[in-house]
DNA sequence: ACTGGCACTCCGGCGGCAGGAGTGCCAATG
DNA sequence: CATTGGCACTCCTGCCGCCGGAGTGCCAGT
């Protein structure tokens, strides 16, 4: 591909990105010094529109990037834009402070919200990379006990279950019972554990212990329901323009936790930014909309995934550095703390 | 107040709720049967109109509710209309299978979401009028617990903290200490009797209990920072005519936990529906939203409250039934469950 | 291969115009 | 005295046509 048509290319993208409107030749040539004519550039963009980069919303208008155009740009072109003094500084200092898991979730989509004017996702880490810490077992009255579970990344899992009689001791006993087989472990290592312990448990308990076994079970392999928190909605009011196109479509696919973790897509690699553009996403009512994503988590491991969703006319480049850069540090934050 | 002009109020705010559109004299005397003239209706708009409660956009067109109107008609003309055997159904069946007190209140949320056509928000329920069910101290490493606080409403909190060395007697212990003053207790009890206990702990675990005890008794303490479930965004598209005014404060109301909480307004008794109207809430970028809520909680204690934020323009009575109704429903389930 | 020039297209804003819905007022009526 | 029919008036809304501007495509010239 010719050098000059990628710059035109590019070009386009930053300025329709800013402007928000179809860019012309003429003061394509104004803004940026190509060093040629309108008339060439004129030829290029001819070329760019034949290959299916850009397009006209209507004949004789300025030209728009499509989605194709934009996933070149993101591949070829993005020079990776330095964060801000402020940008860096926000990030370094947001997460002082948090107290637990929820507070350092919640303040990190309210950064990056932040950061990207964008719409904010961060999903809960994930049960599976992480080790269990501790499973605690509660009374809630004669035939009801509360199982809780507790992980290497701060998260707990709380899950009430009816069972027959018991006393304190059984309870004890049950707890010791599920400690010594799940803690230190990784869920999926835990989870077999407390399957060979199924038959192994005294008769006492034996009852009691096959339903909270049961139950444990099902929370260690609950990754599939894991939560997220969302932030920045407000940030979708800047597109007032094309309401229904992108605005309630966004609004819907927030409402649905299913749709959101799909939307973020799989786990990725930790600081691997993911980019996908318009209809490359798995939902036709959001093929006006990007996603920008990035897994988080430790040295060894990614245990979720972050990132913004927003037109797909967005400041690539500066998107993907800031969540790049969250990611990065909240893994970090979370691997200390 | 003469009876006919309340009667026409009635039929205007009914008219522009359906409409959305200024009603004039002739077509109300169509829709409705008053049993006089369009001209007499115009004497009785002007004069309620003098009087402040309807109001027209410009000379010569229809006419339109104020808030003052509005008020007028929940105050005194809002006949209750019964929920329909469907939402019946709907509200009945929501929330069995619900798994613990979060499944709780998404469900709920999502229930009044649907069934009002509205933003839902539902308030976690307050600590403070709940008793404490457990306290459980759990090792998270050789320098950090975590307290976990359950209460008589399933709900779970919990907090990390530092301590110096320890073993699991010493938790053991202190778990026993703790829980024989705290459990059974209402919060504020319980906070008292922890109080006290500050003194009598054994030397050994002194200085942790120090610290526990204090934690504890800010988890107790933190009704205010009382956490929120949101659903129903997407409503909002529903009003796409006035973006500015109506949608983007909504959506930024929404993304601040404290603005929601004062929004909901002080938890008022248990089957009380609140409306506030327009300007009568006290955020003035939501003059043009109105609140329904209530209370909810069991027989003998109010928990927390519930409600919906729409336009001032909404269908008061069937908003109001189904926002009574959920909270009753919702209330009766967490007494039982 | 690039450039300047030129004719052409299309959007968007603006003004004028007509239709419709609604009002206020007034005189008439039971 | 409340109610009513009639009437003139106002104002919004949609529609049409017009014009300017921005941009394009093409072609001939360097």
């Amino acid at each position: 591909m010719d050098d000059r048509k990628l710059q035109v290319l590019r070009a386009i993208v930053t300025d329709y990105v800013s402007s928000q409107e179809p860019v012309g030749s003429k003061s394509l040539v104004e803004r940026h010094d190509l060093g040629v004519s309108p008339a060439t550039v004129r030829n290029d963009m001819a070329a760019l529109e034949e290959e299916g980069y850009i397009t006209q919303p209507h004949t004789s208008a300025g030209r728009i990037p499509t989605d194709k155009g934009y996933r070149l740009f993101v591949d070829r072109l993005g020079s990776v834009k330095p964060l801000s003094p402020a940008e860096k500084r926000a990030i370094q200092t947001f997460l002082s402070g948090a107290m637990d898991l929820d507070d350092v979730l919640h303040r990190t989509v309210r950064l990056l919200a932040q950061v990207t004017q964008q719409v904010a996702i961060v999903q809960y880490p994930t049960l599976s990379r992480s080790t269990v810490r501790h499973v605690e077992v509660v009374s809630l009255g004669a035939h009801r006990i509360m199982l809780i579970l507790i992980t290497s990344t701060g998260r707990v899992e709380q899950r009430a279950l009816e069972v027959i009689e018991h006393d304190e001791e059984d309870l004890a006993d049950l707890r010791n019972y599920l400690n010594a087989a799940a803690v230190g472990n990784s869920t999926s290592q835990a989870a077999a554990r407390l399957h060979t312990l199924v038959g192994e448990l005294p008769e006492r308990i034996d009852v009691m212990g096959q339903g909270s076994i049961a139950t444990l079970l099902e929370m260690l392999n609950s990754e599939a329901s894991s939560r997220v928190v969302v932030g920045g909605v407000p940030n979708l009011t800047r597109f007032s323009d094309d309401f229904e196109t992108t605005v309630k479509p966004v609004l819907e696919a927030l409402e649905e936790q299913v749709v959101l973790l799909r939307l973020l897509g799989e786990t990725t690699t930790a600081d691997v930014v993911t980019v996908r553009i318009g209809q490359e996403n798995p939902f036709k009512e959001l093929r006006t909309t990007s996603v920008v994503a990035s897994g988080y988590g430790s040295q060894e491991d990614t245990w979720a995934t972050l990132g913004i969703v927003g037109p797909t006319r967005m400041d690539y480049p500066s998107t993907m550095a800031s969540v790049r850069a969250v990611a990065r540090y909240v893994g970090r934050f979370l691997s200390e703390g």
